[in-house]
DNA sequence: GCTTGACCTTACCCCAGTGGGAAGCTTTAT
DNA sequence: ATAAAGCTTCCCACTGGGGTAAGGTCAAGC
């Protein structure tokens, strides 16, 4: 099998194919005389497998790590039980996340009555000096602020 | 107003003030003669509200188009606020793209016994065919799946 | 046999946003 | 005067790809 057809079988495109290939995160595909890459069932299988982890939302390393433990015959199931949870927890902080930003967002739209006048709640906040600024600017000279970004 | 204390009043890092810069997303500060970025109290509050757009979501892009609306005194508020509509969907369709993996997750999780043995419903169900693959695939080739790495 | 076109190869550049650091100049403080 | 802190530009890295170009290979058709 070519690139290409692994690529069509796993749904991961030859381009990704090659570069997974190129960080290590599958192993280098044997080679034809003339340097073409071939795959076999196995490794469709295991594009596959990173295919569905990447669409968990796994990183490409937390991606390496499952097929790890997907390839270890021995692995306890609560060592995957536990990645898979950590990897949850990360999923709702960032949802909680992006909610906040909806709420906000939502709240503020709300607030805009949305017609031809300039004015503008929505901007009039995002320009204040809201939550996250501090003081930063009534103290005119803080010199030791040591809260580096 | 050097580039540090600009960027400790308004939060930005002095990195990615020269980086906003240079991508055009802020006007170029004007120089000392010795080439040192000098920034005034509307400076600062220009970066604010970049940082603010930016911890509510929005692209730089988007950040840039924020701001032309704010400079922009004759602007329409119902502008602004189906700009903000149209974000606040695109982090909804986000925050749904992230519940489905945690739904399915929590699910493959819930099935998981997490003990010392080793066969895990999760590993099982990201190594199997699952949707996205179709079943296109399956009457093909797949019996000879023995994957002893 | 030869051409054509599809496919493969490597090797670049690009994007968002940031962090890090080197090398060198300026300003400030001691 | 000297050292430290702060500034400058420039380059590299990262994730997870997209694109594109120059060239090699393969299988088909004529």
């Amino acid at each position: 099998m070519n690139i290409g057809e692994a690529a069509q079988a796993s749904g991961v495109s030859a381009k990704m194919v090659r570069y997974y290939e190129r960080i290590g995160l599958i192993r280098p595909a044997t080679r034809t005389e003339s340097g073409y890459r071939v795959y076999n069932d196995e490794d469709v299988h295991t594009l596959r497998f990173v295919r569905r982890s990447r669409g968990l939302g796994f990183s490409i390393e937390e991606t390496a790590e499952l097929l790890a433990l997907w390839r270890d015959r021995g692995r306890a199931s609560a060592d995957v039980k536990s990645f898979a949870l950590k990897h949850l927890k990360d999923l709702e902080a960032k949802i909680e996340s992006l909610q906040s930003m909806c709420r906000t967002l939502r709240h503020l739209a709300s607030n805009c009555h949305g017609d031809g006048r300039p004015d503008c709640p929505i901007l009039d906040d995002i320009a204040a000096f809201g939550p996250g600024d501090k003081e930063a600017k009534r103290t005119k000279s803080m010199t030791n602020c040591n809260h580096s970004h």
